[in-house]
DNA sequence: CTTGTATATGTGAAAAACCATATATACTAT
DNA sequence: ATAGTATATATGGTTTTTCACATATACAAG
């Protein structure tokens, strides 16, 4: 995992709370953070598809849903990062956690989206 | 510091080599990061003033020389996440370090360069 | 087989980042 | 003062990133 690039997927805003969502929840489908982040379905998919082609994260289908997750093969300085910046910054998420509860718990939650 | 502006530093190949040589000596100027890197000194002096504008660096002028050294004040998620970046990374810096011997210590390497 | 929903991708334009070259500033030494 | 060295900045152009909008694919349900 070369560091610079590692760096570049975290130097987006979009991606830096789609992982940091993703982190903290363990697993989501585009559509959840979609609705937690409040932009277009194609923006979110697009950086999402980014993080998957560098192996940050990693997607498991079902059904018409795609839900991402951490990648767990990253390297241990990697995860770390992620994790440390997420407990550090809880503030950075408020929004859009307040977001993703107003979908309700899943299985409501993919009840009503997803 | 917001996490996103951090990052954003953190994803340029030159800021990033900077940045962790500075962090593994303690403070190197100028012409010593010019030399390390093998880049032209406008590119390198731009990006440190970028890095200081950011706050992640701080200067000290002595003579006609200009000292960077990464900023005490930094948050310590941040200071965190750039020590484990070295640690982790060791072989990244590996010819830049050579470079740099090869300048020989100070003050012999402050009295050939700079 | 049609409709609806979730996700992905193509395209062209706008914005941002990066760079090389030239030049300016500030200090040192002669 | 003049020349030399270390560093900073201005300028204009090139590349990269990001985006909005349109469209495609895949699955599910009626």
């Amino acid at each position: 995992m070369n560091p610079v690039q590692f760096y570049k997927c975290l130097s987006d805003e979009t991606r830096l709370r789609c992982l940091m969502l993703i982190e903290r929840e363990g697993e989501l489908c585009v559509c959840e953070l979609t609705e937690a982040l409040g932009e277009s379905q194609p923006k979110v998919s697009r950086h999402l598809a980014q993080l998957r082609q560098c192996e940050l994260l990693i997607d498991r289908k079902q059904g018409q849903w795609v839900y991402y997750r951490i990648n767990p093969a990253l390297p241990d300085w990697a995860k770390s990062v992620l994790l440390q910046t997420n407990d550090a910054n809880k503030a950075f998420l408020r929004k859009n956690l307040a977001n993703l509860s107003r979908m309700g718990d899943r299985p409501n939650r993919a009840a009503s989206c997803c």
